[in-house]
DNA sequence: ATAAACAATGGACAATTGTCAATGGTTTAT
DNA sequence: ATAAACCATTGACAATTGTCCATTGTTTAT
């Protein structure tokens, strides 16, 4: 598929999809028309984007997720890079995250009780 | 306390510090002596960069947390800003990166159980 | 056949969240 | 009293994550 589409289907922009590729993020092959420049994106490339926009919600940064696809690829380039010991640190980290964006809900939930209770606030 | 030891308590850098003052989120006073110019920063301080550390774990802007904090403080600027339902919206924002999170997670699990078997990976 | 929509490339620009370096003054320990 | 450590201010710099624009070429709808 084109960019267009692959963009329309996953609501990101053009430039971002384009920004991800040179990021290594994703990939496309020349496209079957000989004549054109236009580039052929996998349909898997729809699946890829959202899981990468979890990633990036969770807080994968652009060059961790650009690491770690190369290494699942096979197209490693960075020797000494443990792929499993990457996941277990950031599972680690993501589940520090969640476990202190609950307790700050707690924090945001009581806030608002108490702005709630006109005498107190 | 002065920035020094303030930034000692709280592990950020005195840099750190003047820019979130900068952006008012914390607030100094010109300090005991007359002859200087060292701030004087309360000693709530401490327990408020811990909170605003949180907060931006859990996704809050910069200027997000100016705004609550200047309404908090009733140093309102901004007219027609609501701060039960912006509380009330971040809270929903929260929920809805920790369910996210917490699904990206296991995605993560998945992953790294699929490579811990070496027939499959 | 032609205008509108689409695509690629390159580089500039922008917001966010800090960090660093220079300068000049103050405090503290020796 | 003097060196080391501290502080304020200013402005430059930097990484991250995109966005926008100009140019040029291609495809598609009319």
């Amino acid at each position: 598929m084109r960019i267009g589409e692959l963009a329309e289907r996953t609501t990101l922009s053009r430039d971002t999809i384009r920004f991800y590729e040179r990021n290594g993020l994703i990939h496309s092959a020349p496209g079957e028309a000989s004549s054109n420049s236009y580039r052929d994106y996998p349909d898997e490339t729809v699946e890829r984007l959202a899981m990468i926009r979890e990633a990036q919600n969770a807080g994968f940064s652009i060059s961790e997720l650009a690491l770690f696809i190369s290494q699942l690829e096979g197209s490693s380039v960075e020797a000494g890079f443990d792929v499993e010991a990457f996941l277990e640190r950031k599972i680690g980290e993501v589940e520090d995250k969640i476990r202190r964006s609950e307790k700050f809900l707690d924090a945001l939930r009581a806030t608002k009780r108490a702005l709630a209770r006109p005498d107190t606030g």
